[in-house]
RNA sequence: GCGCCAGUAGCUCAGCAGGAUAGAGCAACAGCCUUCUAAGCUGUGGGUCAGAGGUUCGAAUCCUCUCUGGCGUACCA
């Protein structure tokens, strides 16, 4: 609708055989006062200089030649230079039967991405325990923007990045090879930095009775990559299980070992080498980050001769630009934000575009349990994981509150709010719209009003306020969708759908809409009813949450 | 020190593609169930948008500085 209205003050301008500035120059917006119309127009006020005309004579010339076009029952010129406009309810109306033409495609705008490759990484969890809060939080994220991606007509890939190889992993190993002998009772000393924690235990217990005692018979090395491996493996499988659950699913897995294994490491320091951005420095080899808008140079190989993370992230990062995406998204945790200025000058020195890459960081995720912050530490094993999460408030409430906060702020996840069964509950609160709609349809049938019977003429019955604002908010939908597909505030979903229920249960107290007395007036409530549960259902689809019918 | 993110009602936060009187939920208080699910609804009170400058016809929104908090600033990943 917005774009409609651009297109049509823009139009105006020619007619009025005045300068007219490119559209999307004209700005068209929500004004928040209900009395200043469905939307609003500052053009006057930005014209008006340029033009040589007063702001108001130039919005009441725009009001007057708009007001004529039948989209609107008004469009008026208020104090200093604005127009608003009023849609005509014949134009509300019909939004409706859109809504309910369209059905699970309504807020769909395929030639927004028109094709695009994107490619969203995310999660990419360190394989060397369980998903937590923050992971979980970048789950929930990076699947609903593909979603909304998608449903904009982007080519979207999800892609999680396995970090199977390095440091991490050797420790990892070596804490279950610690466990595995102290379950035998072998002697062990205490590692000084490992993994600790119940699935430690766990892992070398389940390695132990896959492998029995055999697993000492091999030699050193053998018997660590055995470990590793299998490890690797129950990690990873773990991941993907849980994220399952989660309604996470990736298109792509990559392993780091792998791309290790095909030697892109060395490639990326060769390419590296024949730059002249690296030198030696202190016995170790540094890359001129410095120069790319980086704060310091970045060492890319130790004075032991190892790489550090920055190579084989590069050389991963490179893949991604040979695949030849058009656009390529990272949602990041909040301690890798040092991270992005290295990678961007690193990509640069390669010689590919770094604002094809965007990144995304989400900040802290903080637990509360009866107000009280849980204190979370990785190291002692003691962490709240997704899967315990998806254990004690479910899946929908989870990805729900998750969801709700802009992705650069930190998060309270209240667990006692989310596991409640009440109004306080937003999860609740929408899904329960939803259901109580699927409820009132029942009554209906019940009362012999079949949904069928209903005909466009029955539409003007909708008159009250409360029904042309829910098709007011119905409206904005479609470019909501479109809007975060942008700006990726995907928060702004749950923030929509949370106002849309709201206006729906208190529309519901009020009126009542099936009375078989008033078969039209029932109908047309009946549709209407109809569109803002296929909206809640389509909103909560591209949040991954369930719309049920009953609850 | 430098960099990133944030600071809006008692609490948790929306709003920040500059706009016309700054919004919601919770908490507090007062109400509504012989009526399509009370997992709901109605009403009341509550604010120097951290502070100071600047840009603008117009700033919570953009710019600069200051203060406060979180994180980063590894030859960790």
């Amino acid at each position: 609708m917005i774009e409609i209205i651009k297109e049509k003050i823009w139009e105006s301008l020619k007619a009025l055989e005045l300068q007219t500035p490119s559209k999307s120059k004209i700005n068209v917006e929500y004004p928040k006062h209900k009395n200043h119309g469905d939307y609003s127009s500052n053009i006057a006020l930005n014209l008006a200089k340029k033009i040589r005309q007063a702001p108001w004579t130039l919005a009441k010339n725009l009001a007057k030649h708009l007001s004529t076009d039948p989209l609107f029952s008004e469009v008026s010129a208020a104090k200093p230079g604005f127009i608003n406009f009023h849609i005509s309810n014949k134009v509300l109306y019909s939004i409706l039967q859109d809504i309910n033409k369209f059905g699970h495609e309504f807020g769909t705008n395929f030639a927004k991405g028109a094709g695009k490759r994107v490619l969203i990484e995310f999660v990419s969890a360190n394989p060397t325990g369980p998903l937590n809060v923050v992971n979980a939080r970048a789950a929930a994220f990076g699947d609903s923007l593909a979603n909304i991606l998608l449903a904009q007509g982007y080519h979207v890939e999800r892609e999680y990045y396995i970090n199977d190889a390095g440091h991490q992993i050797e420790l990892l190993v070596e804490s279950i090879e610690n466990e595995l002998n102290r379950l035998e009772e072998i002697e062990v000393e205490e590692l000084e930095e490992g993994y600790k924690g119940e699935y430690i235990t766990e892992i070398a217990a389940r390695i132990l009775e896959a492998e029995g005692t055999t697993i000492h018979q091999l030699s050193k090395k053998d018997m660590t990559q055995k470990i590793s491996d299998l490890a690797l493996d129950i990690l990873i499988n773990d991941q993907k299980d849980t994220l399952s659950l989660f309604g996470v699913c990736f298109d792509n897995w990559i392993s780091e070992n792998e791309l290790r294994q095909k030697g892109s490491v060395e490639d990326v320091l060769a390419y590296l080498s024949e730059t002249e951005k690296i030198y030696d420095k202190d016995g170790a080899v540094w890359l001129c980050s410095s120069e790319f808008g980086d704060v310091k140079d970045r060492v890319i190989m130790r004075s032991d001769g190892t790489v550090t993370y920055l190579v084989p992230d590069l050389a991963y990062h490179i893949t991604k630009y040979k695949r030849g995406f058009d656009r390529i998204v990272d949602i990041l945790g909040p301690d890798h934000h040092g991270h992005i200025p290295k990678l961007k000058a690193g990509i640069a020195i390669l010689g590919y575009k770094p604002s094809l890459m965007q990144f995304i960081l989400l900040q802290h995720v903080t637990i509360l349990i009866n107000d009280e912050k849980v204190k979370m530490s990785k190291r002692e094993g003691k962490l709240i994981t997704l899967r315990q999460l998806i254990d004690e408030v479910g899946t929908d409430a989870a990805r729900f509150f998750f969801l709700m906060r802009k992705s650069n702020t930190p998060l309270d996840f209240d667990i006692e709010l989310a596991k409640k069964r009440t109004a306080e509950n937003p999860v609740y609160y929408v899904q329960y719209a939803h259901a109580r709609i699927a409820s009132i349809e029942k009554n209906a049938r019940k009362e012999k009003l079949k949904i069928s019977d209903f005909k466009p003429k029955y539409l003007h019955r909708l008159s009250h306020d409360e029904e042309l604002n829910i098709i007011r908010t119905l409206m904005k939908y479609p470019e909501l969708v479109t809007h975060i597909s942008s700006s990726y505030d995907v928060n702004l979903l749950t923030t929509y759908l949370i106002d849309l229920a709201g206006e729906f249960h208190k529309y519901y107290q009020k009126y009542k809409i099936v009375n078989k007395r008033y078969k039209e007036l029932s109908l047309a409530r009946l549709f209407l009813c109809k569109a803002v549960q296929t909206v809640i259902k389509n909103g909560l689809t591209l949040l991954g949450i369930s719309a049920p019918t009953k609850m």
